[in-house]
DNA sequence: GATGAATGAGGATTCATTCAT
DNA sequence: AATGAATGAATCCTCATTCAT
């Protein structure tokens, strides 16, 4: 999977077409189980999005759900990606909270089929769910107790609060309940719950977002 | 079929019969698919559950979907239930959303098969969904914003805080990544986001719950 | 099933019941079956069509083959005294044959069940095919040819012609790809098939019908 | 699938192969169908009969109708040379509906199976019985019209005529009332109706067939 | 006799997976 | 590596039939 260290000198052809249509297959099994969830997908359907045959498919995954782990990691790398941008750009950590809660509600507009996959799989599945948090977690949370800048009774259900916060509204807005435009207001409430003042809590909220450069266009990409 | 005026004894036999083998999928479905998502829920799964052969199924629901929404429609109406033994019992509507969410968490305790449905499709099932928290809006958030107990810029996204971190809170439970004892955090976290100040929230969430005699065994009725 | 011959006392009112319970099963089953044919009827569709539970059916006839041949049965006793009326009324064989297939052609006008039943069953249940060929071959085609109005090479292929082309127009109409104006010329083709020279043949496949007394409403009822 | 320019190998194998299964099943579908009647045949019986696994018969048809119709589209194919190779040897209309008829019934001898399907398809197939019946007219009563071969009061009937007589005939031969002997006097009997005088109809019908050489095995072939 | 709930065998259909080419 | 035909287990669903009431 990882290439090795040393410039490859036949192999590198055949490994950049393997490279390609593994990623072809993340890409398309992304786009076919947002759309219609793990379980209805059939690997004939990805192979076909992937326009590859059937049996290729097994070339590079074993099972469904192997493939599935594969999209999850990906965007996990995505979120990380993120987060150190918001993290090199915003010192205080209500407003990192805030500004990622508002990049992760505001990105369905450039992907909504992210924001499908997102919505459906951050709760249950493991690789996504907690390694997100626990970005969120030894980054900002840490952080920000250790600043006062929040108050907790503990961090148990910290993060419950702000996934279950965020990825419900997150559904809320794809399936058309909800507008966009509550992103600061969900930040806003996610903040109070942190423990910041009520008036501070709706400036930080309402703040523009700072351009995170390093952050551009963290695609999907597997790393090709 | 046709009531003879006489109390009739034959059909009302076969009338009970019906009604509790109707009953019995139902705790079926309920079980099964609380165990391993409805996807992965087979009908002759829930028959063999309900101890009936697989073709009875089919005299009393079409497909996996339709009894689905049967369990997810007792679910709701248990709900409703228990909100109104709240309502009735308790005035301030801050002690109500606490006492609703913790009831809600400590509620596996004594019915697990319960939590992991709730968790699994209280956010994805329509009914579920919208019901319960039109429940949530119409009788307790209303009423606190009319009376000053809840803060909001709007309440677009209080239903995402409630529904979305309780649930989630829910899942960590069942998954054994927390205790039930975060059920009062996760009120207090709650509460904040309604904006109730931080001391309050503290106090109000720790609170004893009065008993709520009329709520008790709210049963998800099979009409024995 | 045939009534005793004295007056039986109590049963009676029971041989009633159980007479028109078979006769309601008799006329739903020909309905059913006319409509989407034998192999796409279930017994619960008769059942349901002669309002009684599917069980009851049971008590009259055992397979669906046995209901159908009681219905054959029923449509061959109707033309029998259809093909009696006729040789009561007209005494030229070739005029019988003409009247024949024309009452057989128009009865779709009042009775189009019964004609889709004919269409579909005539060539191929045995009851219904061979004995509505004997009734047309013993008391018309060999009365014919003893007075010389036909002339066949043998009687061999006779009872194909005279079928087949009924038949299949009646097909024909009941499909729409013909109007019932037709049944006059395929009288007059048939009558040409058995010899009939061709002027001669115009002329008695035009002449109005007599009326047929004794023919009048031969009802497929089951002689209740 | 996309073919290279060199005579690519493999996929032709493929290719084959793909067609032959697909022969195979055609074949099969034709054989048990012809036994036992559409509505009688499984899918599995089929696939056994072509001796394919179940699932296979779906990469190549969808249901039960769909190979129905393929069946019948080839049995019209192979009509359709029969009647080419009738029209090329044989010159006057009379005799070539005679030949028609002749060679339609006799060809149970070689092909029993394919008796039995025109017998009870033939009359119910859409494609099968307006196709057939399309080739007689327009290739046959048009022309013998034209040159006063036939005389008929219009077209309107000619099509029930020619195709109830045959095929009931067909069936009486299959289910042994009738001998093949008959195929002469079926053909007499249709010449008569079509307008042609008793003793040529009886010259032309007893006439022996010309051999048809273009004719000659027109199999049902798809491509072997 | 009538009822209708329950049964379970039978047939259709899907799809993950293998393997010869 | 890629292909895609073939496989067959798994599941869905129907419906003739039984039988307790």
């Amino acid at each position: 999977m990882r290439a090795s260290p040393l410039p490859a000198t036949r192999p590198r052809g055949y490994f950049r077409k393997r490279e390609k249509t593994r990623a072809k297959l993340l890409e398309a099994a992304k786009r076919v189980m947002a759309g219609k969830g793990v379980e209805g997908t059939t690997i004939a359907e990805i192979a076909a999005a992937a326009d590859v045959a059937p049996g290729t498919f097994y070339n590079y995954y074993r099972t469904r759900e192997e493939i599935l782990d594969a999209v999850a990691q990906s965007l996990v790398e995505e979120f990380r990606l993120v987060m150190a941008a918001i993290q090199r750009n915003v010192d205080d950590p209500a407003e990192r909270i805030a500004i990622a809660i508002r990049l992760f509600l505001e990105r369905v507009k450039e992907d909504p089929l992210w924001g499908w996959f997102m919505a459906r799989y951050a709760p249950s599945l493991p690789i996504l769910r907690d390694q997100t948090r626990e970005i969120i977690r030894e980054r900002i949370i840490a952080d920000g107790l250790r600043r006062r800048r929040f108050r907790l009774p503990s961090t148990r259900a910290v993060g419950d609060l702000i996934a279950g916060t965020s990825v419900t509204a997150l559904r809320s807005i794809l399936e058309g309940r909800a507008s966009i435009a509550i992103a600061g207001e969900v930040a806003e409430l996610v903040l109070r719950g942190l423990g910041v003042p009520l008036d501070e809590a709706h400036e930080i909220a309402g703040r523009p977002i700072p351009s995170l450069r390093a952050a551009d266009a963290p695609r999907v990409r597997t790393a090709s």
